[in-house]
DNA sequence: ATGCTGAATAATTTATTATTTGTTCACTGA
DNA sequence: TCAGTGAACAAATAATAAATTATTCAGCAT
């Protein structure tokens, strides 16, 4: 398999390599948001830019590669959206990653509720880029570690490893990430769920730490 | 022609429907088990048992009736093996709760390992007979509930409803009742990362309740 | 009746072919 | 030199035909 070449420029004032890229992946985004992975021809993205099939392969290896790079486009669209939620929030620890968990339910709902082609896509990418889910994780996982940072900080938690809590925090609660994965609830229902979980994982089971609702929770 | 071997027996008197549907079951879950559900035909389900194929739709529908049954039986065994599991337990009920789940991991990780084909037949189940998912959640939420009201009843926990929170436990520690088919990981460490994810339900965030090792958890 | 058979039928699966599409690369024009 | 081309080729996909198999049911034996 050919690598890239260094493409210097070629309307060399006008397209940088990384303006191109960005180029490609903008129409082939709307060809597959539009028509699914498997019904969007390299040659259909080409014509869109007004250029060969081949030419593609100048930026990027395959058309997998494309279709990766949405995919991480959109995973840090949704870190962003998260960083952004515990940046605003000024409630508790508890408080705020409760709203990071349930942000990143509603921004995944939606935009696998928009068109279901991203389904295709989601399940393309994980089957042959399985690195790229880890990657997702990774990055969501430091946002939540961040957030049980902020709990140590102001003694509302006292967590020895707040990543290694993070990445439990992420086990348990996996189906929220992949929704209309394992269940067909409503976005409604999966809240709720989601709600009770955390409940749950703050209060935990004992005694002294009976779980709570979302409102008790806004309560303290 | 009379392949119908066991010559002196009759089997209307000695094979009352109820025997007879345990010795279909017994003889497809053979040729499910070894050549999975796809290369076993009713033609041979039947010819194992001496009988025509058209005979086997008087004890079930169909195949994957059949099939049904063989994954309703799994069910229950999984059932009994964790009722067995509370009731030879002499720890307390958070030490129950963890070896429950960890037994339900256990179970289903190697009913999977020792046979690829009963991945086939489970997917072919859980898409075509949803329902059968859902009675496996709720008989095994039943025992997690009585888990529950036993750390009730000796003031280990004081949750006001052990149905819900049975529920709850079970939504994040969903990626566990499918373990290969999530991660790829292995059951040692699948194995940590719930007992992880148990700690973190038992002893929750709040600083009052810091999660804690099994091994701390054994010692309480 | 009752328990069962086995050929007939309908639905699936498999095998085969035809078509499209992803990818490469020798070449072109600036 | 280098962005870009487009025909060539291999891999994948769709379309089609053939074979297998699930399911039914009229009838046979008890």
């Amino acid at each position: 398999m050919m690598r890239n070449g260094r493409p210097g420029m070629t309307d060399s004032i006008f397209c940088p390599i990384t303006k191109m890229r960005s180029r490609i992946v903008e129409a082939a985004y709307a060809r597959f948001h539009h028509y699914g992975l498997g019904k969007t021809t390299m040659a259909e993205i080409a014509s869109d830019l007004g250029m060969s099939p081949g030419n593609l392969y100048r930026y990027y290896p395959g058309k997998l590669d494309i279709a990766a790079e949405i995919a991480r486009q959109s995973f840090c669209e949704l870190a962003d959206v998260m960083r952004e939620t515990l940046r605003k929030s000024n409630g508790t620890a508890t408080e705020k990653l409760r709203e990071l968990l349930l942000v990143q339910l509603r921004v995944t709902f939606a935009k696998i509720e928009t068109s279901p082609k991203v389904m295709e896509l989601a399940q393309s990418i994980s089957h042959d880029r399985p690195d790229l889910g880890n990657e997702r994780l990774h990055s969501t996982r430091a946002i939540l570690a961040e957030c049980l940072s902020q709990g140590n900080a102001n003694g509302e938690f006292d967590l020895p490893d707040v990543v290694f809590t993070a990445e439990m925090i992420q086990s348990a609660t996996h189906i929220f990430c992949y929704p209309q994965l394992w269940s067909h609830l409503t976005l409604d229902k999966l809240e709720r769920e989601l709600n009770g979980v955390v409940d749950l994982l703050v209060g935990g089971l004992r005694r002294a730490a009976q779980p709570q609702t979302a409102n008790a929770a806004a309560a303290a």
